[in-house]
DNA sequence: AATTTGTGGACAATATTTGTCCACAATAAT
DNA sequence: ATTATTGTGGACAAATATTGTCCACAAATT
């Protein structure tokens, strides 16, 4: 069980940590506060694309899978905050299927 | 197959519709502008919690019921937006679950 | 003890989203 | 056919939310 981290700021300073850098370091080369990055990694802030983007190109990583992250991870914060019930998810996953279906034959 | 609508903006519609009503009729009760009811409908403003409120109020619905839509809805959205896959939702499921252990685990 | 590393909060800067106004198109009523 | 009603769409203002910065401080390391 290697790198299956919960959420993008735990994976994102395990990262780190592994490759033994310093936030100091790391923002450094990346161009953005150190703060920042510190909230980042603990899901204080989310990163933008930008920034994603910057960690993976540094670290040498796949882009996708971290933006992938980062997605799921709001999506996650999202019910939490809104103490809504898994089956949410779903209903969201009933609702693309459709809405992309309705989609294409507006296109057709 | 009742009331089975996909998205919030095409139930609200529905609705209204089905209690032969103008938008205009509408949204004059909730005290929102007739355009923005319209936008709503039409999925292209999202409702604040506030005027799922009016709404549900105003056609004795279930507020909760909505509101779950209202989220539901939101969550669909954004993985269209992103062009992401439907397995982010799963993702989704786990994250949120381990986030909820970890919460707990910690106010203990 | 001094330096380094990370945290936390207040607030400024920026971005996103809602909500308004108005002109217009489509439909229905007279 | 003309007029009135209903809904649409876009530009923009207002409000809200989010990121990003600065700085003081706590915790850990040297």
């Amino acid at each position: 069980m290697k790198n299956n981290f919960k959420s993008l700021g735990e994976k994102l300073r395990n990262i780190r940590e592994e490759a033994g850098l310093t936030l100091k370091e790391v923002s450094k080369q990346i161009i953005i506060d150190t703060s920042l990055l510190a909230k980042i990694e603990r899901n204080e802030r989310q990163p933008t694309k930008q920034i994603i983007k910057q960690i993976a190109k540094y670290f040498n990583i796949d882009e996708m899978e971290l933006q992938k992250d980062f997605l799921s991870d709001q999506i996650a914060y999202k019910i939490i905050d809104e103490e809504a019930d898994l089956s949410i998810l779903k209903v969201a996953e009933e609702k693309v299927i459709y809405l992309k279906k309705v989609n294409n034959e507006k296109s057709n």
